[in-house]
DNA sequence: TCATTTCCTCAAAGCGCTTTGGCTACCCAC
DNA sequence: GTGGGTAGCCAAAGCGCTTTGAGGAAATGA
């Protein structure tokens, strides 16, 4: 069933019936009514593509998501689409997701845009000096980042969680409860937040005149596995650190497991803070010691994304082009004063 | 840049310019080449959208995202996406991905369906007498579920791992372990692989003689909370059972948790099996107690449904139109003998 | 030399929709 | 009674691609 035959049936123009569907005032009431219980009796819907083509909108987000053979599924990922989602619900908008290899981020992005099935993009996992940034303004179509990208100027429309504020802040902490040395498990070295979230560790220790040592930092996937290995070798050096950052629960779950099994007492023995995003299956409150963190909703950052992209692709974008979300610092038990040398 | 524009620049027709770039046999050499190096230097892509009309293909699957408000995100589905993202990644396809109201799920394939977005539809989340199937049938476009239903004709096609025959090797084994009380936390009641995993279990313990308490039955969402909350009420009851069954790792998570805080040892005080997804997130080996499993990768499932929609889809089909996995027990140290009474 | 085949190319139709630019009644005011 | 407005409808163009049906030129055969 497609728009000739309905309005062939109904005896009506396929203009009339095109413009009683899409609300235009210049139909007559009844006849509107007439096409509109002709759309229910016969399950007429548009095609898509045919709009999309004829109207250059298409009522979709596009977006890429990285992935490879054996690269672990990414539990944040999942965690903001559901954000993404029940955002577009509202609205009728689906998205386009194309899976790009890791590598290829560009290329994958740009085939996206070009390929006339997206009226707007999304793009994270940023990196300092992001090269889709240029791509994307050169594009002409509405995009919104999640995350920056340090050293690109930022004159682009992004929604971030001030990573460097969060982390300053837990380092601050820790500070004051005596700790002197540290350790950050920290995500991969090219992502924007994870070289912010050190900057603010840096910033915090540099006022006390004290640095992280090199054999204390790591960068790597957000594993829990990669929490636990990290961890164990952390704890084997020779003057441990008693206080441990974590750029997520998912790496604290693991660097928890590697501190139980050396019989060492979180929030006495050693102290650790993690950010949280608030991830559905991982809550810090029901670690077995209590989690203290740095807290801010993915899946609201989800939510937040989906509305401004869809009131950009609508123009009636009234939000502000650039937001900066500030993280909560929420003490529970993994905390606590420095134990005596 | 499109195509008339390609082709004039050339001055070739359309025509000409679309079989080289399509790779029909009746186009010069030379010619090709020449159109293919004006495509690299000009950065042309076709539009999809007028692609999609003209052929009445689109490269994609579609797939609905149940979401509402709330709701919790699943672990499970995004485990999934990454395999169905892997294969799709190689044939060039991409996804639809329509948000849904968890109780609008036919409305919004059907929406999918008729939107002449996607090639092809993947469900899931079957429940029992599903009313999708039917329409699916009706439709005329290749279609795969991942599950099946029960009560309803086997006639579709479909890729399930064999849920029933997981539960009952499961039971039979803690049956063998000296084990007679026996709980099982399934997943929300009205989806399939809940009452087939019931009824393995059910069928092994009526070989002897024995059935579930219906006090140690939970249905609830995968999440564990849930688990947590079931089995602190479980533990409880006055005669509890000493062999608990989990639908999954994630409810195996909260269960375990409230074993350990009424200081139960697991593997001795109590039994536990657990259905192991292969979440990236959550390895059964990774337990304080490691976890006996059921196994069967969701990862590898999505791979496989990508590559049977792809091919159905390209009319390349020579897969069989039904898989039933079997799923691996895999002994590790949270089962053990039965306590002495 | 002319007819036939082969190779390459083209013009135009069509996919299903939106939108532009009329056109026809009909009503009101002067 | 005539001119201007307005309400309601329509025909046709166009979005960018694929594909059908033809046709011209070169090569082959009789």
């Amino acid at each position: 069933m497609n728009l000739k035959q309905l309005s062939q049936m109904l005896g009506l123009s396929q203009t009339t019936v095109s413009r009683a569907l899409n609300g235009y005032p210049e139909v007559n009431r009844e006849t509107r009514e007439r096409v509109l219980k002709a759309v229910q009796e016969t399950g007429y819907r548009p095609n898509k593509a045919a709009q999309r083509l004829a109207t250059g909108k298409a009522g979709s987000i596009g977006l890429v998501m990285p992935t490879a053979p054996g690269n672990p599924t990414d539990l944040h990922f999942g965690e903001f689409l559901t954000g993404l989602g029940e955002e577009a619900l509202r609205h009728d908008f689906h998205f386009v997701v194309t899976p790009a290899d890791p590598n290829d981020e560009v290329g994958a992005l740009k085939r996206l845009a070009v390929s006339g099935n997206v009226d707007a993009l999304f793009v994270n996992y940023m990196r300092g000096h992001d090269p889709r940034l240029d791509m994307l303004k050169s594009l002409s179509m509405p995009f919104l980042v999640h995350g920056r990208s340090i050293g690109s100027e930022p004159d682009y429309p992004f929604l971030d969680i001030d990573n460097e504020a969060a982390f300053y802040d837990a380092t601050k902490l820790l500070l004051q409860l005596g700790h002197r040395r540290f350790a950050l498990l920290n995500g991969p070295m090219y992502l924007d937040f994870a070289i912010r979230r050190k900057n603010g560790v840096d910033a915090a220790l540099a006022e006390r005149g004290l640095a992280l040592d090199e054999a204390c930092i790591s960068h790597t996937a957000m594993t829990d596995e990669q929490g636990l290995l990290v961890m164990e070798r952390i704890l084997q050096l020779d003057k441990r650190p008693t206080a441990i950052l974590c750029s997520s629960t998912v790496l604290a779950l693991g660097a928890v497991r590697a501190i139980n099994q050396a019989k060492l007492k979180l929030g006495e023995d050693i102290s650790l803070i993690a950010h949280d995003d608030v991830l559905t299956l991982l809550k810090p409150e029901n670690f077995t010691v209590p989690l203290t963190t740095t807290r801010s909703s993915l899946r609201a950052a989800g939510v937040r994304i989906a509305e401004r992209l869809i009131a950009g692709i609508k123009h009636t974008e009234t939000f502000p082009e650039q937001e900066l979300w500030k993280t909560e610092l929420i003490v529970r038990a993994s905390t606590g004063v420095a134990p005596a040398e």
